[in-house]
RNA sequence: CGCGGGGUGGAGCAGUAGUAGCUCGUCAGGCUCAUAACCUGAAGGUCGCGGGUGCAAAUCCCGCCCCCGCAACCA
């Protein structure tokens, strides 16, 4: 361990137009365990999530209960906050983006900033719009030139927008990602971003007109043209400057950036072409990295209402708890491939690895210990397997877990070779000695979880420290 | 010819060139400290199909079949 880099992570903000789901919960907990390790290794750490709220989706659902979008826009945002709780996410900061003191500058300057490098233009832009859903739909979302949702006709309008010319970027940006200078992992990711960008980028628009059914406090305007806010792109990515402050007070921007984005596959472009592409206008740093992850499917689909297959996170934290979530996601599901989940196979894992494997270990490593030892032992700096970091190094957090119950199975075996229930007996001495070294591999064990399995990883340093079996961990479920 | 991912013992997965591994399940044995848990051993796979390169391929190349996701203003 060489110098300490503060390290700055984030999440993408999610869209409150309804609870979120197990995805939502797979990248945040993928992004506190990230975090969680960077901190056990004492470098200082930033963790930043959030809300993408100036949006009219959330407005339809506001206005689809009959509520006043801002207050719906609390009541979504304290369950999102609720469930990071339970999550035991360690987040440093939430955005929200309709934060008029904590968002609004950055994003107005960033704004700004893109004027002054002459990336800022007005074009009319003419679409097909409906009324119904008041966007605007494409050709291909009709059915016999109707809207197939309203059965009605959309209407040619002209609309007159700011653009942002992202198309000037595209030689830039291929150079960053070629050479490294921005980081996309996997590699897999970044190759098919390169080919996205080389068959060439298209200005994207920047700006919608204010939308008169907006309430005020929605909708970032955009600096000296009050008739237009901004859309998503100057909108939404800014926040992970802002949140820092820039625009304000800019001390923990000038310490904690550039960061790393963790996202989801589909959101990619955005982060890989736009979002960059912003920052080279405006002259600040690109991220260092962007962390690509796939989807969280069910029975092999991507989760959706129709197929019925969708798990609600809140439903397995309440059978299982919050770490044998947390484990489900960090050790079973590939973080760069798409994984899979089911009930019928996480209780099938909780059981063998949470209930036998690693519960059941604590239990009959305490017992000894509870019976046979003279209170407990100090917790002395942890020393972590090359295995275990190296797999940190690479992200590939599944199998840095991967390490922690590979010493579960050892000290299993162990306990067996090593027979210290009957060492105790026949040589007090030897078999004190020998369980005493169990709790401190245990100890290991307990120190290497704490990134993904806090609780029980806090559980587990208490037990041995104060030499008490602990209540059982992980009631094996039937 | 749009882009990407996947197809490995009954199930779920790991494994990107050098004797095919893990979890669950099955069968047999051991242990008794532990959450009827733990440990050992066995059965079970021509690694989607066909071709190619290599001394050697699940792993590289070509073709094909099947499944999944995305296709820019949509997180």
């Amino acid at each position: 361990m060489s110098e300490k880099k503060p390290f700055y992570l984030t999440t993408p903000i999610f869209y409150p137009n309804a609870k979120l789901h197990l995805g939502h919960a797979y990248t945040t907990t993928i992004s506190d365990t990230l975090v969680r390790y960077r901190r056990l290794m004492g470098q200082e750490t930033y963790f930043l999530t959030g809300s993408d709220e100036n949006t009219q989706k959330m407005v339809d659902a506001a206005r689809k209960v009959g509520e006043d979008p801002i207050a719906f826009l609390d009541d979504i945002v304290s369950t999102f906050k609720g469930l990071y709780a339970e999550l035991g996410i360690s987040y440093d900061q939430f955005i929200r983006t309709t934060d008029q003191q904590a968002h609004w500058p950055g994003a107005q300057l960033l704004w700004k900033k893109l004027v002054d490098a002459g990336d800022i233009y007005k074009k009319e832009y003419e679409g097909l719009y409906c009324v119904g859903h008041e966007a605007f739909v494409t050709e291909k979302d009709l059915v016999d030139g109707k809207c197939p949702d309203h059965a009605t006709a959309p209407e040619k309008i002209k609309e007159e927008n700011y653009f942002f010319k992202l198309s000037r970027y595209a030689d830039t940006l291929k150079e960053k990602i070629a050479s490294g200078a921005l980081k996309i992992i996997p590699e897999t990711r970044r190759n098919e971003i390169l080919s996205f960008i080389s068959s060439g980028l298209e200005d994207v628009s920047f700006s919608r007109p204010r939308k008169t059914d907006w309430p005020p406090g929605l909708g970032i305007p955009v600096p000296g043209d009050d008739s237009q806010v901004m859309y998503v792109w100057c909108d939404a990515l800014s926040n992970y400057v802002t949140a820092l402050g820039y625009g304000r007070d800019d001390a923990l921007y000038q310490k904690f950036w550039p960061g790393i984005h963790v996202l989801g596959k589909d959101i990619l472009r955005f982060h890989a072409a736009i979002w960059p592409a912003m920052l080279l206008s405006a002259k600040l740093p690109l991220p260092a990295m962007l962390l690509v992850h796939g989807f969280v499917t069910s029975g092999g689909k991507k989760m959706s209402k129709t197929l019925g297959n969708v798990i609600d996170p809140e439903e397995l934290l309440a059978e299982y708890g919050v770490d044998a979530l947390r484990y489900y996601l960090t050790r079973h599901i590939n973080p760069f491939e798409d994984g899979d989940i089911t009930r019928e196979h996480f209780k099938e894992i909780y059981n063998a690895n949470l209930a036998n494997g690693l519960g059941n270990l604590v239990a009959r490593i305490m017992k000894l210990a509870e019976d046979h030892l003279e209170g407990g032992t100090k917790p002395e700096s942890a020393d972590f397997s090359k295995n275990y970091t190296d797999a940190f190094e690479r992200f590939e957090i599944n199998h840095a877990i991967d390490e922690a119950f590979r010493h579960v199975q050892l000290l299993d075996q162990k306990i067996t070779a090593t027979e210290p229930f009957k060492l105790v007996k026949s040589d007090p001495e030897a078999g004190k000695k020998l369980i005493f070294d169990l709790t401190r591999e245990l100890l290991g064990i307990g120190q290497m979880l704490e990134p993904f399995m806090p609780e029980t990883s806090k559980k587990i340093k208490e037990a041995v420290i104060t030499d008490k079996k602990p209540t059982t961990l992980f009631p094996r479920k039937e």
